[in-house]
DNA sequence: GCTGAAAATACTAATAC
DNA sequence: GTATTAGTATTTTCAGC
């Protein structure tokens, strides 16, 4: 799967804003309806698309917290970390899983309604998953959070 | 704004699909086209729907590393922060933005090709912005990313 | 608040160029 | 790749309960 320049300008309008119309796009890019929307099939159907969503504001819903937790494995070993993980798997609050290189194992992001929910949420995983150490961060504000990847970072080979 | 089951069930059907025409929400939410129409209309215009979004594989563009930075402000003032966000704004790289309790006082979650465009991107933050400390955490594995809220934790009042 | 149906719009697919 | 077409599905509005 390779792409264009306009590949790259079709995506990030629709990464932007998945409910423009495809003549719109296709005004924008250059291109005529046809192509512009054949090429948007491929990215779906390629799996550059993964997905359309709605974003939803969390303060609306009373998750004011963000909260990022760092987790450090009881033994670095294959085992652990799928127990690990079948564990993490059934907290619903924790929206992202990275696996880190470091001291650190993982870093969780986790989406509570306030510091007792969190409170909670730490008391449940700790007692279910086997975990050497943890160290919490907290959001006091949610300065900018976007979804969106930066193609513009992006330099097309020749 | 407040919210009844109904909501949060087209809500959070909408932050998982998009896609999903109005006929099948009503469906399964168990109400008629309009006004399962009309309740979607009202969450776009009060904001609880912020937008509608494609979300795209990073792998597909050679956007292999997520890292993290944990700031350490220079000072801590209200004046230090305008400055510092002033050139965080200006770094497609940086996705993510949140002010945080503790020692550290802001994480950034960073997209970016590899560790040299990370290199890149620590100089240039350090050289435009007075910082006092950073601290990097880099992804090997991005095992989850979910921007959609975790509703099922919302507990209506009544 | 709800239902049902009509109108406007956009999408999807196929055509010929 | 473009331009045009047509059929389908969806969105949106408008009556009435």
């Amino acid at each position: 799967m390779t792409f264009d320049r306009i590949d790259l300008k079709i995506l990030d309008l629709l990464q932007r804003d998945a409910t423009m119309p495809v003549a719109q796009i296709s005004d924008q890019v250059g291109l005529s309806q046809t192509p512009c929307w054949k090429r948007i099939q491929r990215h779906k159907e390629a799996g550059t698309i993964r997905a359309r969503v709605a974003l939803l504001d969390p303060d609306a819903f009373g998750l004011n917290l963000t909260a990022f937790i760092m987790v450090e494995a009881m033994e670095r070993t294959r085992e652990w970390r799928a127990e690990f993980l079948s564990v993490v798997a059934t907290l619903d609050a924790v929206r992202d899983v990275y696996r880190l290189a470091g001291s650190h194992d993982f870093l969780l992001r986790v989406v509570v309604p306030d510091t007792a929910a969190f409170d909670a949420l730490l008391e449940d995983l700790t007692a279910r998953a086997r975990i050497r150490s943890v160290n919490s961060l907290f959001a006091l504000e949610r300065v900018a959070v976007r979804p969106q990847l930066p193609l513009s970072t992006i330099v097309l080979g020749r």
